[in-house]
DNA sequence: GTCAGCGCTTTTTGTTATCGAGTGCCAATT
DNA sequence: AATTGGCACTCGATAACAAAAAGCGCTGAC
């Protein structure tokens, strides 16, 4: 490993580095690493440590005869290994908690924690959207729109409503449609969407024989209704915090950026390699494949209702960012957003 | 008035001035002046007319030894009495009408027309949302969620699907409410939002004493479900082809700019400014009443379906913007977007 | 292994000179 | 009275140059 090339002053000097070049994005030299890493060495003999890292890929110069700045790998080695997280502080773990109103909807407890994101570390936010596989059916509904079509409504939550309008192979009447609603309110209100999902296809393998034709149905339209997942879809907060970096200030390389929060399809395929992973993950550079990417990094962390992993959240920004102040944040909106998310699921399951 | 201070002579030179200045932004000297204009006149006499203009406020220096520039009120000068509109051309209208897919839903139309507007004229396009009053109510019912809780859904024009939920004065149990809906269906359907809201008035008014309290209540309800406006919107495309426009490079101003776009507040009071007009419209510099509009003009025009206004759609770019390749876009956008919308409208109508 | 010192490289900053575009004014011309 | 050519002047942009600053690599001494 690379760690393991390093001794301690060395670890140390590339830590006092990469601290002072994220504090005030300049080239750090030789001079003023001696001063402010606290060992008591020399310029010169910190000069042949440079030496030594920048062979090893970690620092490099911009040109002969500046300082050093921290390479992609040097920032994966600090964030792996060197960095000294914060301890968040109380009264900002208070202050952001605050701001999840407990009785607000999904979309509003999504919506603040992107702004709290991006509120609090000053650069973009993104929430993955979860999927909604662990908010409980209350009701749902069948309407005839026309022929064939049939708009399905999922009351969830007892809160939140969603419509799907629905193709079919052939007519329902009203009076079908109603008692198919009936059958499956009776059978499965209360549930879990994913649950209700897993029990209509058993029971479809199941009884297929002795239920009449009504009833195959419903659960028919049940299954597609439920079934449809909504479009994947991430929240974007505060992306023009990042014009106030310099280090962005590349027009197009902003405009690209800017237009990727747009897209969101590439921000998403960033996200969904995040949420196999159950704790913060941090991208550096072109880590995520993307070669746009060059100077931002992203740190992500999942966030999970019940147990489970519904989504994943995090923040985008310049390469240069506090990665001790912005990993315990991002960490703890997590958790809060997580918590609130859950609170809100628990008094449809003592019912 | 200003324009009549102005000879034929001084009309033209102004007029090449800006146009010129539109061309290349850079300020505009005597000698090329007399060249291009046409006129022939030597550069002299030309530094006499701008003494002029210059005088009349119309345009000025950026310092002692440099062309002119327009100033907000040349601009204003300019577009009122001296632009000559470039006839939009025939294919041009083809392809943009091309891109209103006759068949698809509101939202994409919508959607559409913001994306043509900002492409077409590489500005950031708005489209203000139209009021829901010219679509036909298809249909509506209304569902329980909860003690007091009732969500009401609107289907329109037989595709689309609104809801809302009413929080009541009192409980109403499921037959009953099914009931209403049944009542509200049979006298209401296949109007216009805003006549279903008419006719809902009037008749609270007039047959309050002979209605039974359920009618009375079904009323109340659809009054209610079709009372509370849609929240103001406003559809924002291509914000980020500002970026590519250096008079606009600040990036202060520029965050500025970005963030009112996300707001959508101040974007909102301008296009309501402008939903009164019944042509073409335009905001010069702060004309709009907003300070760090400075750089920035607005081309708006509203669209109407079945001869009733319904939105405004426009642009917003740098001052220097080419007024007579962006003003017939505009017009064309608006009026095949009404076209477009109008054409959607017409079957529910036959019916 | 550490470090002071020296020479070298490169950026930054400041100064000055020069060029060119363009103005304003005036006197001459039409 | 309007137009024009001429001329001096202003100001920004560009280049050229010098000096300063920052910092490195290297070497030889401890």
């Amino acid at each position: 490993m690379l760690e393991n090339a390093l001794d301690a002053r060395a670890r140390t000097l590339l830590r006092t580095l990469i601290e002072s070049y994220i504090q005030d994005g300049q080239p750090v030299g030789s001079r003023t690493l001696a001063r402010t890493s606290g060992l008591n060495v020399s310029p010169a003999t910190i000069r042949n440590v440079m030496a030594d890292l920048e062979e090893l890929g970690l620092v490099h110069s911009p040109h002969t005869s500046a300082g050093r700045i921290p390479t992609a790998a040097g920032y994966r080695l600090f964030v792996d290994a060197l960095l000294e997280i914060r301890a968040p502080n109380r009264e900002q773990i208070d202050a952001i908690e605050a701001r999840f109103n407990p009785g607000a909807t999904t979309q509003d407890l999504l919506d603040t924690a992107g702004s709290v994101l991006s509120s609090v570390t000053r650069l973009a936010g993104m929430v993955r959207l979860p999927r909604n596989r662990q908010v409980a059916l209350t009701q749902i509904e069948f309407l005839r729109l026309g022929d064939r079509r049939v708009l399905a409504i999922l009351v969830i939550d007892g809160k939140e409503v969603q419509n799907r309008v629905l193709e079919l192979e052939r007519d329902y009447a009203p009076a079908e449609l109603q008692n198919m609603a009936n059958y499956l309110n009776a059978h499965l209100a209360g549930q879990s969407l994913h649950m209700v999902r897993g029990q209509l296809l058993a029971e479809m393998r199941s009884v297929r024989r002795d239920l009449d034709a009504m009833m195959l149905a419903a659960i028919d339209l049940g299954e597609r209704a439920v079934g449809e997942d909504d479009p994947d879809d991430v929240l974007v907060a505060g992306e023009t915090q990042l014009l106030e970096y310099d280090e962005l200030a590349d027009i197009h390389r902003l405009r690209q950026l800017l237009e990727a929060f747009h897209e969101k399809r590439e921000i998403l395929s960033i996200l969904d390699q995040c949420i196999r992973a159950d704790r913060i993950q941090i991208f550096i550079g072109r880590e995520s494949g993307l070669e746009w990417f060059e100077h931002c990094s992203v740190v992500t962390s999942p966030y999970s209702v019940d147990g489970e992993i519904v989504g994943v959240l995090g923040v985008i920004g310049p390469t240069r960012m506090s990665y001790d102040r912005v990993i315990p944040i991002v960490d703890i909106t997590a958790r809060l957003l997580g918590a609130a998310l859950n609170s809100r699921n628990e008094p449809p399951k003592t019912r």
